[in-house]
DNA sequence: TTGAAAGCGCTACCAA
DNA sequence: TTGGTAGCGCTTTCAA
């Protein structure tokens, strides 16, 4: 049903609002706002509760956003900060979000985080949803870091979540067990009887790039193997291209490696290329394992082995904190502990006898 | 500067207000209000002016969103409905929506469209962002049909331009020139002397797939080649999967195949698997071409040759004709003009002499 | 030219 | 228990 007001050009129609619905229950506004709000200190006869939801109903009533946010001061919505739209991890992440959030009557605005390329366009995105209060916090899953983007966000003085990230000057975040994940991926090969193992690191100085570093330090250590240092190898961002210079890098620097653990699939993506342009055959000459799961691992040449992290639960927790925070609530580091899931494809086996 | 109400626990802050600039600027809150709204009909004296944007930049001044979208009965920002994050050219599209869009005063609220996989979280995102006001319109470029979010969006009756995508009850949308790009790219493997030309095409149903087929079929008759009925097969849907199981369908219906054009490059990833199980090397037995271009498509073995339509300036249209809608301009069908990019890689050459 | 004031739709307080 | 009402921050009309 819908309120058409008698002057509207183009047949025009008015959202219906509180006072219309009141006027169909034959109730005052007030009662109608307290039983479409739950309040629980509200006695009525229950034939007047349903006669109000039914109004709603028939009227197709849907609180006005603008109205209530200006009365109550929140928006109800919340903010999530993705570097791009090109990497499925965001995706399972957002998921995990959008479920949560959905579930506590939030909504999840997402923006990708262009300010890398264009300072201005920043402006317009996350900072400038928070300064207009359209969203009352932020999830920043961002994987680079950003010291603008950082400023802002500390001088509006909203509630900040990081998401897989952790940060100097923001005391919330949530993580998974980027450590724990590699310290598997690594043992992997380490028990197929590989030793000299290398490792394509993401980005330096970015945490996550970092922890996984560590969890593939730990593995070779338990098995008292050392990892020497033209093992290891920066990309420059997260990108397919990054690892493909970076792995070139890599294999000249270190070729008598018979493995390599990824720290993500983008990477071991560009890793697969540069490797067989230097003459080595996956995984006859070089075994693969790497970080997160997703379609395109299946469809690689030959499919990538990989481990993958509670990133939907990451998503839903990230959620959580940030509003145990908008109720005052102080701020934590969490860690998501479920085990990484690994899934066994064609490009690891046993190194060949020398 | 930050204005610290009183009584605010943990040193808690209130955004500032009109009047907060109005007092600090020694004005009225209304001048203030025709100030940062560039009121053209104001004539105050330059140093009064001054003044104003003094102030608002001193106390870090930006209006309230929730207090401007309840006056102004709009929310002064635009939903960006995509399937999902894992393709890149949704980021493209994205991309030039927020450009546009930042120029013209509007934020872009991005949601991805899981209405396939949930029902239920369907009504958290684009649609309830509307019912509730919170967007003003909604651009459309989901690329599966989903009559159950194109009624809602009827009932709520506001504008909605579909990007890249026509659909029986929507008459604003604005697509790229498929056609025209399906026609390049299959011209190009004509004039390598390819006629055994296959199409793998879309989703059935999909408008998309359905005129890039057309082009598909153009370029061939124009050259005086019939496409016959088995050198075509349609895929599931959009994904690398979908084009895996569509290839092994296809190349067994129809072994006389030497090029094969590809409606989307997640189709041709799917496809490079199912052809080199099938025994096929490509380029050799088979070359390939498929529409859009992106990073991945380097990285491809041999490298895919692609040609690509102007996404960007797309998004950046599609905002523009919402925006046209909000101000009570008629509903059109526009097409981007742009000639398509051919990108050449290693994925096509002549064919074998036989 | 400038200022005062009404009111957008909602919630929550307070009085009955 | 229920209903009236003030006011969130802003824009815009109207009066001075």
């Amino acid at each position: 049903m819908r309120i058409t007001t008698g002057y509207g050009d183009r047949g025009e129609v008015r959202r219906p609002t509180l006072r219309d619905v009141a006027d169909r229950a034959k109730v005052d506004p007030s009662l109608v706002s307290r039983v479409v709000n739950l309040d629980e200190s509200l006695r009525i006869p229950e034939s007047t509760r349903e006669r109000v939801l039914l109004a709603v109903k028939e009227i197709g009533y849907r609180p006005n956003a603008a109205a209530r946010g200006l009365r109550m001061q929140r928006a109800n919505a919340i903010g999530l900060v993705i570097p791009n739209l090109s990497n499925p991890i965001y995706s399972e992440i957002a998921q995990g979000a959008q479920s949560e959030a959905s579930q506590t009557g939030y909504s999840i605005l997402l923006t990708t985080d262009p300010s890398l390329e264009q300072i201005p366009a920043a402006r317009n995105s996350m900072i400038g949803l928070l300064a207009e209060g359209r969203v009352d916090g932020v999830l920043l899953a961002s994987g680079t870091s950003n010291n603008e983007l950082m400023r802002h966000l500390r001088d509006l003085d909203r509630p900040v979540v990081m998401v897989n990230r952790e940060l100097p000057g923001v005391d919330a975040a949530v993580t998974v067990d980027d450590e724990r994940g590699a310290f598997v991926a690594t043992q992997l090969l380490l028990g197929n009887g590989h030793t000299c193992i290398g490792h394509l690191m993401g980005p330096q100085g970015i945490d996550t790039s970092e922890r996984r570093a560590v969890g593939y330090r730990k593995a070779m250590n338990d098995q008292g193997v050392v990892a020497k240092s033209n093992w290891i190898a920066h990309s420059r961002s997260w990108g397919i291209g990054d690892g493909y210079t970076a792995t070139l890098d890599l294999l000249d620097r270190a070729p008598e490696l018979t493995a390599i653990f990824v720290s993500n699939v983008s990477l071991a993506i560009g890793l697969y290329r540069a490797a067989s342009e230097r003459g080595y055959v996956i995984p006859v000459d070089l075994s693969i394992v790497a970080l997160h799961n997703y379609e395109i691992t299946d469809y690689l040449l030959p499919p990538l082995t990989t481990v993958s992290l509670p990133l939907h639960e990451l998503g839903r927790t990230a959620v959580r904190h940030l509003i145990s925070l908008f109720k005052g609530g102080e701020p934590e580091r969490l860690r998501i502990d479920a085990e990484p899931h690994v899934t066994l494809r064609g490009s690891v086996v046993c190194p060949r006898e020398s």
